[in-house]
DNA sequence: ATCCCGAGGG
DNA sequence: CCCTCTGGAT
């Protein structure tokens, strides 16, 4: 089974997957993904309407002061340099960017609290640039599935995934494979009853490597 | 390699 | 209680 009849399986269980982050405009998504750093999607989503009420534009975002920030995001992990990251972003915006979320990897990795992670996801949700995001689903999926090695790093499994998948589908793919590591292949206790990819899983070998490590 | 860091689930 | 959540900067 290659990498695109995986997915065709995986659109089988999950035929809606996509972007579950809130958001009205590409920098009020960018500002939800930075959010989501090692945090549910639902948790962001508890906390952006407050957020996107008070401050809609990066125009807004960047006159509030940080700790104004801070309240509304507390409740999520990481909340302060979150807030920090979403407020100098804005600023870089407002002076470099006129107001605008560019397109470019460069450009958005060089946003403070943009790395590639979020860069892709941005480009790919707001621009729909072709584009594969390795998070923590993604870079836990394709290892059990024998997509990427355990010891590769999220650079080598992003680039393994543009390789083995056609280009059409890297940005339906990534939800697919969020949905799928989200709701059947979780990390603890996945439902490998109710999983079609039991035969090919190496979901025991990635566990042996990671103990040796 | 370490730090940041609250909420929800098992 | 411990683990995990669409990571990034140092």
């Amino acid at each position: 089974m290659n990498a695109n009849e995986i997915l065709d399986q995986i659109e089988q269980i999950f035929p809606h997957a996509q972007c579950e982050l809130h958001h009205q405009s590409s920098f009020q998504l960018l500002v939800a993904v930075v959010l989501s750093a090692q945090t549910t999607d639902a948790s962001v989503n508890q906390v952006t309407p407050g957020l996107f009420a008070a401050y809609p534009t990066s125009k807004a975002m960047a006159q509030a002061s940080v700790s104004e920030i801070e309240s509304y995001i507390r409740r999520i992990g990481l909340y302060r340099n979150k807030a920090r990251s979403i407020h100098d972003l804005s600023l870089v915006l407002e002076e470099e960017y006129g107001g605008q979320v560019p397109c470019s990897m460069k450009e958005l990795m060089s946003l403070p609290g943009v790395g590639r992670k979020t860069a892709n996801v941005v480009r790919s949700v707001a621009f729909d640039i072709p584009s594969f995001a390795v998070d923590t689903h993604v870079d836990r999926v394709s290892k059990r599935l024998g997509l990427a090695k355990p010891q590769d790093t999220v650079e080598k499994v992003e680039e393994k995934l543009k390789r083995k998948i056609d280009r059409n589908r890297w940005n339906q793919g990534h939800h697919d494979m969020i949905f799928f590591g989200r709701y059947l292949c979780t990390a603890r206790n996945p439902h490998c009853d109710a999983c079609p990819f039991v035969k090919i899983c190496r979901k025991d070998k990635l566990e042996a490597y990671k103990q040796k490590k």
